[in-house]
RNA sequence: GGGUUGGUAGCUCAGUCGGUAGAGCAGCGGCCUUUUAAGCCGUUGGUCCGGGGUUCGAGUCCCCGCCAACCCA
């Protein structure tokens, strides 16, 4: 990103220059009375506006010339006359380049093709950019650019700015729905000393002044489960997770999950907040239920149907459906060699119900399109949930499934701590330090009986926006850091075995404290 | 981790059999006072991802590496 080419060096003459002419190319402040679309939508013959905005087009007439310009909100076209703007001002728009910020005092007409625009008076220009934009109507290809400079994406890709403020609204959608049912929202560290509340692995740093290690969270749950002990009856929290596994399609090493607790409730109750939640978020931000996956040739090849209540099946029969009816009567061999049969990753050293678990995974999930919810899931799936009465083999859980995945955990969630104790022993497989006692002693306090929830939000966001990478999804998507230009091609890699960063005085920041 | 495809001008892309590096847009200069992918004339611009090899000669063929997308694990 150092390097620098003709374009860049022009733009910095002409910088130079417009300084040359007492002229301040980074203007600190101008005050626009509308903004672009404003200046549009209240459109009065002959008002007087001021609008700023970025320039993505100049169409120079000679003695008169036309621009684009456009802010968060739109664009509108200016139109400058040299006898009216000025010589010197003439001069400066004459010579802007398509990046730039300008600021403009005018007054609103419409030209003979019908076109709202701004009479220019007066022009400043108000940020020079350095730096080509990306192709006017190509717009941005490269992937690895639009991913790793997703702000030229967000200029030369409007699709894309749209789906990012429709992935905001989501958000914003979530919370007030939760809000609206007397959840209060709160935030628990991220930092922990044992990461719990999910099988991952977890990324590890180094607190310097305590002297320890410290995990990021793999998952929300059991601090949300101690402020239910604490007496907050409906909580949630919306906040980033952290996986130290691939990276791919489905996988961001940081993404957004939501993860909400009700008192007093259980597996059921959540299964209709999950329900009406997603519901009521695509009917007010898509406006509508039936969400159209395309391909990037724009056919329809998915139709994804939210209309409610959605069908509930159990797990079991599910994969008796795809797996044989006689699948739970197979010896645990039998069952392993029929799960190679059809494909499964079946790791060796894998238990029996992790080979369903794989066929699920495998066979099954991916064909799930329509929001389903699969109940009843395997005890040793999910040690943190409560048995079900019926069968006591399964829990009082459900994972909703759609578009092909998982989507949203939800459980009767366990709060005998005894039980709780023995179930965590087991899963840990004799590792005692990756119990997390804390938690264990909130629950000996006493929890009350809940119902909790969990959702990726970056997987909703692809479903609801019809997305089939969450790379498209999350602004800035976790790459490879670039090799630093003109120097050696691997970027610094730690010490092996070493994953904390060597102590180094922290940077005094200024705005922090002030 | 394995496989496939790709990386050429600021952007989008061509580049034939191995023989002087190309187009459109953007840029620069000129003309044009209602254009809107403005138009017309002229014109600049290259670490062909990096390194090595084969060859009289490599964007092109071979090897190694880097980055990305997709598929698989």
């Amino acid at each position: 990103m150092d390097e620098t080419n003709a374009l860049i060096e022009q733009r910095k003459a002409k910088l130079a220059a417009l300084r040359a002419r007492g002229l301040d190319p980074f203007r600190n402040k101008f005050s626009p009375s509308h903004t672009c679309a404003e200046a549009r939508t209240h459109y009065v013959e002959g008002l007087s506006v001021a609008v700023a905005g970025r320039v993505t087009a100049h169409r120079d007439m000679g003695k008169s010339l036309f621009l684009d310009l456009r802010d968060g909100s739109g664009r509108i076209q200016i139109y400058a006359q040299k006898n009216v703007v000025g010589d010197d001002a003439y001069d400066l728009l004459k010579h802007l380049d398509l990046g730039d910020f300008l600021g403009v005092r005018g007054t609103l007409f419409t030209t003979r093709t019908g076109e709202i625009s701004v009479k220019a008076m007066e022009c400043v220009l108000l940020a020079k950019a350095l730096r080509p934009p990306p192709a006017k109507w190509h717009g941005l290809e490269d992937t690895e650019i639009r991913y790793r400079q997703r702000y030229l994406d967000l200029i030369a890709n409007p699709e894309v700015k749209d789906l990012f403020l429709k992935r905001s609204q989501i958000i914003r959608t979530i919370r007030d729905f939760l809000h609206s049912r007397g959840y209060v929202e709160v935030e628990t560290p991220i930092l922990q000393p044992i990461p719990g509340g999910a099988a991952a692995r977890p990324f590890k740093t180094w607190h310097n002044a305590l002297g320890c290690e410290f995990y990021l969270r793999i998952a929300l749950e059991l601090p949300l489960k101690r402020l239910l002990v604490g007496g907050f009856d409906r909580v949630f929290e919306l906040g980033r997770t952290f996986r130290n596994e691939g990276i791919s399609r489905r996988h961001n090493p940081e993404f957004t999950m939501l993860e909400a607790y009700q008192a007093y409730g259980d597996y059921e109750t959540m299964m209709e907040l999950v329900q009406s939640m997603i519901v009521h978020v695509a009917q007010t931000v898509l406006g509508t239920l039936r969400l159209e996956h395309r391909n990037p040739e724009g056919r329809v090849v998915r139709t994804i149907d939210l209309t409610p209540p959605w069908p509930r099946v159990r797990y079991k029969d599910l994969v008796r459906e795809r797996a044989g009816s006689d699948w739970f009567d197979l010896t645990p061999q039998q069952r392993r060699e029929r799960a190679l049969q059809w494909g499964a990753e079946i790791g060796p050293d894998y238990e029996d119900f992790e080979v369903t678990q794989a066929v699920f995974e495998k066979l099954i999930e991916p064909t799930l399109i329509q929001p389903v919810f699969v109940t009843h899931l395997p005890k040793e799936l999910i040690p943190l949930a409560k048995l079900s009465p019926e069968d006591p083999s399964t829990v009082e859980v459900f994972e909703l499934c759609m578009n092909g995945q998982e989507l949203a955990p939800a459980y009767t969630e366990q709060n005998d701590p005894i039980e709780q104790r023995e179930r965590l022993e087991h899963q840990a497989g004799g590792e005692r330090q990756k119990l997390d006692e804390d938690f264990l002693v909130a629950l000996e306090h006493g929890m009350p009986p809940a119902g909790g929830m969990g959702m990726g939000i970056d997987r909703l966001c692809m479903t609801l926006l019809g997305q089939e990478s969450i790379r498209d999804v999350i602004l800035f998507p976790q790459l490879r850091p670039r090799a630093p230009a003109g120097g050696s091609a691997r970027p610094a890699t730690p010490a092996p075995g070493s994953q904390s960063t060597p102590e180094r005085p922290q940077p005094e920041t200024s705005r922090e404290d002030g």
